[in-house]
DNA sequence: CTAAACTCTCACGTGAACGGCAATGTTGAG
DNA sequence: CTCAACATTGCCGTTCACGTGAGAGTTTAG
């Protein structure tokens, strides 16, 4: 039992099936974002299989979210990603320098890039909330009726 | 200028053209709705031209908010919609009794109704604000790394 | 070293949600 | 009554987001 109980936290590399599973996707799916650019895998092994690593699954948790919940295409999700990508760039940078002018940039445009992506889903949410409204107010109108036969008991 | 300006308010009745139009959709779609049991026309013309009500076209829009806003399948706002049948039938059930308790248990029924879609819309709100909620945190990181380069100017 | 299990890259197939065209029929203004 | 404008059904085409092999190569336990 000296095995290794999974690619847990630290800096394993996993292959596709194994990745996949692990944030609920197929192989396939996975391919297929990669296909429209949404990830590329950490490396390739020598026989030229995919390998990922943890920023990967968070990413594709990430993909997967807003395909599901929020239900935006991939193309829309490629947008968001561009944001993300940038930011990627932006933390490799970052590390590549001292200056603390430079550092203080490259932060000040990952918080705006947040900021943009919480603007994008907030707006889908206040849509879904007037929608909850809606519903909510056709609701009370019939509570109101219900009032008006008489009976004022609960249902 | 005695002609109408539009077929307003009250009980006129659209062709397909007209109605799609009003709730921003193509003929086809409206169609295609059709053909997926999402509503069917208030009537047919003599000639077997579709003629849609008000209450058509708020189903339509209704439709519409659930694919575009909730990125809903059409086969999950059948589901929904499914419930706001019962509602409509509820309604001309209303109509048809003077039975107070019998008019209690329709009202009861159609609150059920709303709580349900709302419910079902408030899941989605909710774990679009998990991802907003997320992607917050994050940003907040953010700028704690920035206040770590000394430099407490804003952005 | 072998064999099973996994992976690769095409490439074609599929279901959902329509778009678009054809052939035909209906409406309504003039 | 006529004729342009709109409608009908039917059917094939398309895009998106994958599913499903085929055929060939890679990994790894034993």
């Amino acid at each position: 039992m000296t095995e290794m109980k999974e690619a847990a936290a630290a800096g394993r590399l996993m292959r596709i099936q194994e990745a996949a599973a692990d944030v609920g996707l197929t192989p396939r799916s996975v391919r297929y974002y990669e296909e429209m650019g949404l990830l590329r895998p950490a490396a390739r092994s020598e026989g030229d299989y995919r390998l990922y690593d943890e920023t990967d699954l968070e990413r594709l948790r990430f993909i997967k979210g807003l395909r599901d919940d929020a239900g935006f295409s991939l193309a829309e999700i490629a947008q968001l990603l561009e944001d993300e990508a940038a930011r990627e760039r932006g933390h490799a940078a970052f590390h590549a320098t001292t200056d603390p002018a430079e550092r203080r940039r490259i932060l000040c445009e990952r918080v705006a890039s947040f900021e943009r992506q919480i603007q994008t889903l907030q707006r889908k949410i206040d849509r879904l909330q007037a929608m909850v409204d809606d519903t909510e107010a056709r609701r009370v109108r019939t509570v109101a009726k219900l009032a008006d036969t008489g009976i004022s008991e609960p249902c």
